[in-house]
DNA sequence: TATGAATGAGCGTTCATTCAT
DNA sequence: GATGAATGAACGCTCATTCAT
């Protein structure tokens, strides 16, 4: 009885967090990153702006909350990847896939997300490592299977962890590219792209690479 | 005489013109971009905060003039490099040593390149669509140069705009590695990966890529 | 039985409410006057914020209630102490005892005090006059005292209301010396210098005292 | 040249923070101290806002100087009289008319001082010292007085520093006492009451005061 | 009666922009 | 042209008060 009633609680409240974070995603979709006012945000969830407090400690604390939400999809199923027994490039195969989908119904988030990973890196280090720990954990993992990859020679040699940022490179890059096309299954597309691009490069008749100091 | 007048009112403007918009770089690169301020920029660049508005119109449209300098400057770069009468794959080559120089020097230019960029799109259609013109112009550049390769078979056959995007990302994927790397050189050290990656892939002994439709 | 039922609920609504009071009493002693907020006070008491409303109208309400239960207690002090046969001398030294003791034990509640007989005076004229004819109630108990005193030619022939805010003015002295002072006993220290004071003057071989209408 | 230009725009800053100051004053003595809003502060000195934080940096800092106005000029006015070679009986009777007189013209400052300097009593140490330092300079200088006047044996053997907070009490007294009055000439008829009190108490044939430990 | 989630007016503060000098 | 004092809309946040349960 007494659990049920926390409980009951609880997932109203889960509830009102998860509405009012739909609501800011909704209208950083509409109306632009500048929109996210705690007025507009309030406005957009049909509470009041002190409603927003209840749930939220402030705003970079809601911000962060926006952020991690998809972050801690990802890295769940990162988790997942890693944690199969497949070969390194099965993994990478996944991984490109899962970054590329999320990319595709994420996308309005990168530049909040990019902006609050500026941020947090810059100002005083309050509560909100939260979500700098989230992308750690993220480049982390992936990390982890270019290095497993390269350990077992399938991989070129190469640092693990820049390879970590070039492919995360690439599915923002394709994010970018939806935003500024109009059509759908631009991902559908952009996904063998990418996947030859990783596995076999996107020159058919390379000529050797001469390394260059210049510019 | 009254040429050499106008000339001289001219140069006058254009160097106090770039002057600020150097005084705002330092501004940005020393204290972050929360001190973009039109205060802290009239400060940093010796002259009253009014006299900022008698050569910009707005905060907007100096933030705008800020990365448009370096974006007509790589503009600039890159005419030059499909104005020569190389191959296609040597073309992208320098493309990417000259995008890794750019992001080297310019990576704090990134956050607020990228929001102004999300900003013009999503806001109002003012006069300030001169950085969505320049960025489509070096999009348009290597665009080319990646149809180029792909007519003469020398790429893969792919939508060439997506292919900007791509490299695109992996420039600035190295930008933000050499943000959280404390290290120098680290665009050096990169370098070869990138062009790696685009000529021969990082997979070293790649399994046949099955389209899959899943996810 | 009806009757018992309706003293019951009002002894424990008595009991609630000095329960309340003595909740944000406490508070108000631990984490100064800005911790005052109606939230801290239900919490402190241990009940909802909102059934702080039940026992009182509104936080100013509450608030008056605070300050009149030590008010009132004075003033029934102050009753006893006039009817008692005394002269008005040995009156006047409980009087002053009496507030120095209150002084010792309450001396958090003067910035209050202050505020909210300021308040009530200034604001509109609501419900809210309690406080004020408490005080007025005080005053004029002590002032009669004096009053008494004058006219047996025992006290300097002077208005005795001023008097009366002379005495309160030294008791107040008390509490903030006490305040700034982190020993114990100041009360018991002060109270003969205040006795002195009133019954001989602090100047030991006082030149005759001339009149001056200057500054 | 140079200099009277730098005289000038000193003394227009110079005015306007008095000016603003001044407003507050006239605000706080007709609208109470709860109508000391930056907004209503704003208004009532005919400025915009944001021009009060062209003076003060806070709505703190701004209250303080308006409190330290009148208390540097009472303290200015104390060294003044500590410094002259009169007895401290005839110091002591100065500094009365002293602080009758200020009392006379600020009377509504009292409740803000209070508030002040509890709140910088209690909360952190900010830039904010300043009024306490204030304070601690008055003290300071009544003090000696009284010191000095006990060493010559002209004053009762008690602490100084009691003595001092008695007298300002007193002073404070004779300000509410006004305040609850609307005569004129209040505090010309107060000096002599305190001055007799000080000089010769008020109880005209005093018994022997007992110590007595009871409360 | 008791609750505490919800409210929203109001606060102190910032900063892009204007304009009299 | 150059200045910088003045502006005021807008922000993030607080908290006394209400009311459905």
């Amino acid at each position: 009885m007494d659990r049920s009633q926390i409980t009951k609680k609880e997932v109203v409240a889960a509830f009102r967090t998860s509405e009012i974070l739909a609501a800011a995603r909704r209208l950083m979709d509409h109306k632009g990153v500048d929109a996210l006012t705690m007025d507009e945000i309030a406005q957009a969830a049909g509470v009041a702006k002190g409603t927003l407090y209840l749930y939220f400690q402030s705003k970079d604390e809601l911000i962060q909350a926006l952020l991690s939400q998809v972050g801690e999809a990802i890295a769940l199923d990162l988790e997942a990847i890693f944690a199969r027994p497949d070969s390194p490039q099965e993994k990478l195969r996944q991984v490109v896939m899962l970054l590329l989908n999320y990319v595709d119904r994420e996308s309005a988030l990168f530049p909040v997300y990019l902006r609050e990973l500026v941020k947090s890196k810059a100002g005083r280090e309050t509560t909100l490592t939260t979500l700098r720990e989230l992308e750690e954990r993220i480049v982390t993992l992936i990390t982890r299977i270019f290095a497993e990859g390269i350990a077992k020679k399938q991989f070129i040699s190469a640092d693990p962890r820049l390879l970590t940022f070039l492919l995360k490179g690439l599915g923002r890059a394709v994010g970018y590219y939806q935003m500024t096309q109009n059509q759908e299954d631009v991902i559908q597309d952009a996904l063998p792209v990418v996947l030859t691009l990783l596995f076999s490069g996107i020159v058919l008749t390379p000529e050797p690479i001469q390394e260059e100091s210049s510019l």
